[in-house]
DNA sequence: TAGCGTCGGTGACGCTCCATAACGAACGTG
DNA sequence: CACGTTCGTTATGGAGCGTCACCGACGCTA
């Protein structure tokens, strides 16, 4: 069962529908952040009226929940084409990493910033994180002791997010530094432990 | 005029009432996160309706604003009384920034959170992180050369965040990490340059 | 192909919130 | 004691979330 490769057109038609749900919703996250995420106005985009989201996601809360899963599928996939390229040096994970987060910073946000005190990632999530840890503890030049391997993947996680968190923040820019040359010099800092 | 030192009735009555808000406000962040706050639940727990509070806050936004200005003053005192403090070891303040953060997580990222796409610190806000760079630059061990000193405490600084964002938004608890350990191990990395 | 059940969309409603306006009461200064 | 400033209230408008009842249209199946 679960013949995910037929579709019935129904089934086709609710599957594009919750995409253009969620492309509205990233447009909007993009550009006022997620907190100001309104269920009214991506359904005023859509040409339709604010009940009928309801037919596509239990709430706001739900889609929410889906596009911080969609966040991390998307670096997890962007982590793991640049380690499946040959080259993976785990700085160039680092740059990737910086890439992604540049491309949309409210993405970026969505997983790594502020949590709601209530809110626990369901399983699915949590999985696609170890998954990236992952990718970091295998990255080269690899190293023989695995726990070796797992600091180095932490320290270097943490130190990305550190410099990330704060140029994407937007700190670095009243005092007149640069990020990028920030960023490169933290991953130096990483070569040689 | 513009008698500060002398305070009439009213003034000190005024005072007491923006204290008295922001306490509540504080406890509604530290429970349920700055996106939550309410301005009507803040008036309901003072005995009064919501216009109320227009009497001592613009809005809502002025209100935040005055938050993030208390959490960076908070933070810039605490810094400064650990180095003025004789043993002012960068480490030391480093342990100082993250007592600090978890004495209250959302106040932390009240500062170093998800920024807000469209907003601007005053300038009164963005002189108090001037203020705590320039402790940073100054903790012992002394450096003789300037820029030296500058790009420690903005390695310094980054580091810390790292570990502190992501210990704080919880992403090191699904792992079975210590972040203490963590935290010490990055404090490490400091010492031998 | 005809009919029927499922699915999708709508307007109406209740609730909470922010913010403004108009009004009345209390306060303390002169 | 009188008057103006300050404070707090209710009323109002607008927006958002989420639920409900209703109806139309689609598509599967007999």
């Amino acid at each position: 069962m679960a013949d995910a490769a037929t579709s019935s057109p129904r089934e086709r038609y609710r599957a594009r529908m919750r995409t253009d749900i969620k492309e509205q919703a990233w447009e909007q996250i993009a550009t006022a952040g997620a907190s100001a995420l309104s269920l009214n106005a991506i359904a005023k985009r859509l040409g339709m009226s604010g009940p009928a989201l309801y037919r596509y996601y239990a709430g706001r809360d739900d889609l929410i929940t889906e596009l911080i899963g969609d966040a991390y599928r998307s670096l997890a996939d962007t982590m793991a084409e640049a380690a499946a390229s040959g080259e993976a040096d785990l700085a160039e994970l680092g740059r990737t990493t910086r890439r992604w987060a540049l491309a949309d910073p409210q993405r970026y946000f969505l997983i790594y910033g502020t949590p709601v005190p209530g809110y626990h990632s369901p399983a699915d999530i949590t999985e696609i994180a170890n998954e990236i840890y992952a990718i970091l503890v295998a990255a080269r030049p690899t190293l023989p002791d695995t726990a070796a391997a797992q600091g180095r993947a932490l320290t270097f996680w943490t130190r990305v997010h550190g410099a990330l968190s704060l140029e994407l923040a937007g700190h670095f820019a009243g005092m007149g530094l640069d990020p990028a040359a920030l960023f490169e010099a933290e991953l130096d800092s990483l070569r040689a432990p």
